[in-house]
DNA sequence: CCGAACATGTAAGCCGTTACATGATTTA
DNA sequence: TAAATCATGTAACGGCTTACATGTTCGG
């Protein structure tokens, strides 16, 4: 499981709350893993256990803001786990199930579907480039900066390619609607 | 929630029993959507419940083989569920996390773990690729065939992807190595 | 000082995973 | 007929999701 291991990273780079994390998720490294606030709140009491972080101001209670920061335990675990032989997880990708199912009971209205889908993609491809132009421009070469272009990168490559796909599906269940006269 | 769909889809191509249906999985559904045989037997009580397959054979009983096969109803549900508009799951991916991790606490040794994810994906490649001669080198152009063509191809597009990704992330920690002796 | 937005928290359910158990079938 | 393998099943755990609850801060 990556979550606490996101966590800790993004604690690393700057201490902060558990709802400030929710929001640095939904905009970099969230790109790639996501968490609801629940999962994080959770997890950081779960680290703050294990004595990996710990809470910047004693103060507690609900409601209350709480920053946290790592502590060498947790940077030690972070580091551990990052070096670690891992197997990558299998794809799991449900419009391939679907495109399986129409080509047994099909025509469906997957296409329509499909477009939205290719529609989103674009959205979050356009997102992506307009970071890299903003962030990555001058392209000051430092290691940290590499490897964030790097996992950007990533992103960049996997959205052309679902919009790559999405418009060759399209074209192959467009002809067939012809074929069948929906 | 795929699993049950999938389970129709494989059912209507040819009814068959549980282990029988793993071992499918395992071959060509499988490659975009995994599960376990445990996971398999639940939904396949859960799906008979709902009136949306039956077994072939009354016959009972644990270690006797039970085959199914789909009923209208099920038929059904497959349709309206492969046609009805859904959401894209956003990415997930466990090496995007380590790679920012990576930035700011590495070098760690991630990158001989990126080395042997790069064989698996050339493995996958490889197969996937043999496949495609193997069972598409007519190419005679039916609607089914055209459609398994095209999420097997999704499959090869994917495989390439991280290959190049692979090769590019280990081209910049291999460099980041030399500068920090490690 | 009141309402809205923010921050944290509790609870329940579902899916996927793992470990293990047991009956049936095959094979030496 | 004993051992190995196959087929099905039970149980428990953990992560993710959703719904909801409660306290705090901020803007008018």
């Amino acid at each position: 499981m990556s979550l606490p291991h996101a966590l800790l990273t993004a604690l690393l780079e700057r201490p902060c709350s558990g709802s400030e994390l929710a929001g640095r998720f939904d905009r970099s490294i969230g790109f790639f893993w996501q968490a609801t606030h629940q999962q994080i709140y959770r997890e950081l009491k779960r680290l703050e256990d294990l004595g990996w972080i710990t809470a910047l101001a004693p103060e507690a209670g609900r409601g209350r803001k709480r920053a946290y920061q790592v502590l060498p335990a947790g940077r030690e675990e972070l580091r551990r786990w990052t070096g670690e032989a891992r197997e990558p997880k299998p794809l799991r990708d449900e419009l391939m199930v679907r495109l399986r199912a129409e080509a047994v009971i099909g025509p469906t209205g997957l296409v329509r579907d499909i477009e939205s889908h290719l529609a989103l993609h674009l959205e979050k491809l356009a997102l992506y480039q307009e970071i890299e132009d903003r962030d990555f421009a001058d392209e000051a070469r430092t290691r940290q900066r590499e490897l964030r272009h790097l996992v950007l990168k990533a992103g960049i490559m996997v959205e052309t390619l679902w919009v790559d796909f999405c418009r060759k599906a399209i074209g192959v269940l467009a002809e067939d609607g012809k074929d069948q006269a929906q």
